[in-house]
DNA sequence: TGCATGTTTGGCATAATATGCAAATGTTAG
DNA sequence: CTAACATTTGCATATTATGCCAAACATGCA
């Protein structure tokens, strides 16, 4: 592993990182159906505001999103809509796990 | 965000956070090369034998490699092959960032 | 049996650091 | 000016990831 490689490898990682949480999985994923104001997800999930600011500035700083401001509302939409692709592959290996997730596995 | 889709995402993500760091990310990409002994890493890295040790570990727990113990080694291969695709996704991520990042994305 | 090689595990220090709430601050529309 | 929408700051908290060391385990070979 050289610097270059690993300079690269650390980059990745940094985006990856900001999809390895649930609220931002979640959010990224419920961005696949088209931009979304704060405010929805805000009523949508039983966090503060600032709390789902916060969740959206890292998916925006790790270039997953791109902030559109419209009006009194922000609206974030995927700017690399590929990102959920690699969700179906993340998806078989959970079903790959074949542990006792059968409750889980039914709803992939 | 029910109760179940909080589970899934939370699945989801703790395979992406398997991924999320350096170092696993480049023993990962790898593997895309065939199955690699423990002792290869230690070679190609300068990391303890132990600290390989866990961090293919967490990948295995992950389910994103699988183990074959022959003779006195240990062989990891990727079991769901379809994690590095989305690699390709990830780089275009950071192409998109657009940030100062010429150096980097030269080896993209 | 004993030794060398290859690997895992337990313990540990350290630092990092992510999370989510609360309060304060911005920003836009009306 | 006020209300609605959003971000930033500060903060407490807990968590916990990382990587080294030493010890234990496994395997093949002499």
């Amino acid at each position: 592993m050289n610097e270059q490689e690993k300079t690269l490898c650390e980059a990745k990682a940094a985006v990856l990182k900001a999809l390895a949480h649930p609220t931002r999985l979640w959010m990224a994923e419920q961005l696949a159906g088209g931009e979304k104001c704060v405010c929805e997800f805000v009523g949508a999930m039983d966090f503060d505001f600032s709390t789902i600011s916060k969740h959206l500035a890292v998916l925006k700083q790790a270039g997953i999103v791109e902030v559109d401001k419209r009006g009194k509302q922000v609206f974030y939409r995927l700017k690399v809509p590929c990102v959920l692709n690699f969700m179906n592959c993340v998806e078989a290996v959970i079903k790959a796990q074949g542990k006792d997730q059968a409750a889980l596995m039914r709803h992939l």
